[in-house]
DNA sequence: TGAAATATGTCAACATTACTGACGTAAAGG
DNA sequence: CCTTTACGTCAGTAATGTTGACATATTTCA
């Protein structure tokens, strides 16, 4: 089922390099669309096996590391950095607060709020997280120029989608000089930040 | 449970605003680990809403695209390129077979192999998305400097596992010249390239 | 003070994407 | 002829996400 008689299309199937040699404007850039794609997934492959030998996956990570990054944020700051549904939260968050990575404790101010902080092993594990993805940064920008590294900093900030890049840049302590312009991002910049993301 | 007491930890609290201001070698790069985060998470969002309007998600536009990008590729090749278990690619495939988005003919000269192509809808498809995603590079590079596009396709080139590299340029076309020296990734490079990629 | 809004927790059901392990089939190749 | 290769498939499981509904405590406001 769902074959085709055989045939070998030979000018297709040769054709395996692909010839994305058209420089107008709106020209798709299937270069860095792809090479997004295989870039990240190398990135966020890092920290799996240290993550995995503890019982945590990527989502416990994330949290772990904001959390460490910004001691003493609330529920609905982690939710806002994070964009997903609190349920979703909440069933990683509580395995971190229940092996004592991640403690929290009501806000003096306004009693309904959490605020989270890492214990000492969650810091712990969080810095060599850390420590294992700058490892990557450092090589790349030592086989790259010196102008490599802001350069970078300027191109993924530049890809965030523009109503949230003030907010992104702040809290990344990332100062975006680079920028020349404001520009609409894609379709649905405006619509929602729903992310989706499964991974 | 789980809670401490009551202390608002003043100092952690207010100082909200992360200060990543070690230049040493080995220092934790938190600024681009949290932009790579937030700019892959708004460069996959583009697509989301037109392939959920149509009952794809993430795992079908990406196999639509290589199919489209490199027309004819077999089911190794996919599966090499996506790095996922032939059971999750045949899944998608499936479907996509099935709703006549990419067709499959059998080789002549290994009539074992499956060559797969992008129907008419499947080619259209692929190109809608490609351009949703090629408007935001658009932005991101007429926002920056003329040197950004070179230099952020060396910047995510060099992302990529080292040993995968040369595969990578070639698929996308991608000429590695920035590059200068060759240096071992993160700790995990060689012993698998299992992305476990949930999104 | 009492009502409404806010911050958070929780239960249930479900979708998507991935995994492992096992087994089957057809074709290629020594 | 026998082994390997390329692919298909079934079954079970895990991680991460969603929606919807409801509960509880606390703050805010009229």
């Amino acid at each position: 089922m769902n074959e085709i008689s055989p045939r070998e299309n030979t000018a297709a199937v040769l054709s395996r390099r692909p010839c994305s040699l058209d420089l107008s404007a709106d020209a798709p850039q299937y270069d860095l669309i792809e090479l997004m794609f295989f870039a990240y997934r190398d990135f966020v492959s890092d920290a799996d096996h240290l993550l995995a030998s503890l019982g945590f996956g990527r989502a416990h990570h994330r949290v772990l590391h904001f959390v460490s990054r910004r001691p003493g944020l609330t529920i609905a700051e982690l939710l806002d950095i994070l964009k997903i549904t609190k349920q979703s939260l909440n069933r990683v968050l509580k395995e971190l607060l229940d092996q004592r990575y991640v403690e929290a404790c009501r806000g003096m101010r306004d009693r309904r709020q959490r605020h989270l902080f890492p214990s000492e092993q969650g810091r712990a594990l969080a810095a060599d997280i850390a420590a294992m993805q700058s490892k990557r940064f450092a090589n790349v920008f030592a086989a790259l120029s010196e102008s490599a590294r802001p350069q970078a900093i300027a191109f993924l900030l530049a890809m965030v989608n523009s109503n949230e890049q003030a907010k992104i840049a702040a809290m990344t302590g990332v100062v975006p000089t680079l920028t020349r312009r404001s520009i609409p991002d894609g379709i649905h910049q405006r619509e929602s930040n729903s992310a989706k993301f499964h991974g």
